[in-house]
Formats: C-alpha cells, sequence, structure tokens
DNA sequence: TGTGAGCGG
C-alpha cells in the first residue's frame, strides 16, 4: 500500500519545484553538486544569485524547440501588453535554441507576465520566466572573435 | 533522439 501513495508525492513534489521561485528552482534543478546543506532559513536569507533588476524585458528559458515566437506572444499576451516576443533561434540551422525574450509595454505588465508565466506549461514544457539581464555589448553587432586581421603563419 | 543549460544578431 505504500507503493499506491508513491506516485501522488511524486507528482506534487514535481508541481512544487516548477512553482518555486526561480533562485530556488536552480537548486533542485541545476547540478547535484551545488545542493545546500545550510538550514532552511539560512538559504532564504543568502540568495546566491540575486534576480536581476526589474524591467519590462523578460528571459524565458526551457521552452519547446516548438515554440514559436508568435506562440510565445500569445502566452504572454494574456497577462499584459506586449510590445514583442522572439524565440531566439539558431542562424543557420533555423532551429529554436530553446529560449526567448518578452518585451512588455510597462513593468506592471512584465510582472504580471512573470507572475502568469513563470513554472507554467507551454507547448508540453515548463518554462522559466524572469527579468532579462540589461544586455552587454549594445546596440550595432559586433563579433565575438576577432577575425579582422589573417592569420599569421610565419615567413611573412 | 535538434537530450535541455542558458541572456539575443
Amino acid at each position: 500500500m505504500a507503493m499506491a501513495m508513491r506516485l501522488p508525492a511524486i507528482s506534487r513534489a514535481v508541481t512544487e519545484v516548477a512553482s518555486a521561485p526561480v533562485g530556488l528552482r536552480r537548486l533542485f534543478c541545476s547540478n547535484a553538486s551545488r545542493f545546500s546543506f545550510l538550514s532552511p532559513q539560512a538559504e532564504s536569507q543568502t540568495p546566491a544569485r540575486p534576480q536581476a533588476e526589474p524591467s519590462t524585458n523578460l528571459f524565458v528559458s526551457g521552452l519547446s524547440k516548438r515554440t514559436t515566437s508568435e506562440g510565445l506572444r500569445t502566452a504572454f499576451a494574456q497577462f499584459g501588453e506586449v510590445d514583442d516576443a522572439k524565440v531566439v533561434t539558431d542562424r543557420v540551422s533555423g532551429y529554436s535554441k530553446g529560449f526567448g525574450f518578452v518585451r512588455y509595454a510597462t513593468l506592471e505588465d512584465s510582472a504580471k507576465g512573470i507572475a502568469g508565466m513563470d513554472g507554467k506549461f507551454l507547448d508540453g514544457w515548463v518554462i522559466f520566466a524572469e527579468y532579462a539581464r540589461p544586455r552587454e555589448q549594445s546596440q550595432p553587432y559586433q563579433p565575438q572573435n576577432n577575425m579582422s586581421r589573417p592569420p599569421y603563419y610565419g615567413n611573412r
């Protein structure tokens, strides 16, 4: 009879992980070596990685590879006015990289977007919504590696 | 097994 109790317990645990705040979730989802042995109260007052500053722009991860920018927009539009929604895709293959960005019109809407979509299912996958980090290396596109100079093979 | 953490061209 103990077996019969196991399944509901597991599904409850899954639900709790999915609905936990992202900082807590990484404790479960990322590498097990970072599992904390601190007391519960010590954990709650030491966020290892503080959330990004509130922004109208959201970083959404955990997306299904089949989720499109349109699907992302319609899902998040339930909670506010979406200015822009984009699933990041690989340039050459065109496949989704499994994450994207949603920009709301206002901070209030973006907060509601996180509350409404973080930890929820989209196209069969639990997605994570959080404030996007301000982008470094802004606007004009600059390649990461410096290929401006041809390689030097010696002999002048 | 576009196997799955991440912050875009």
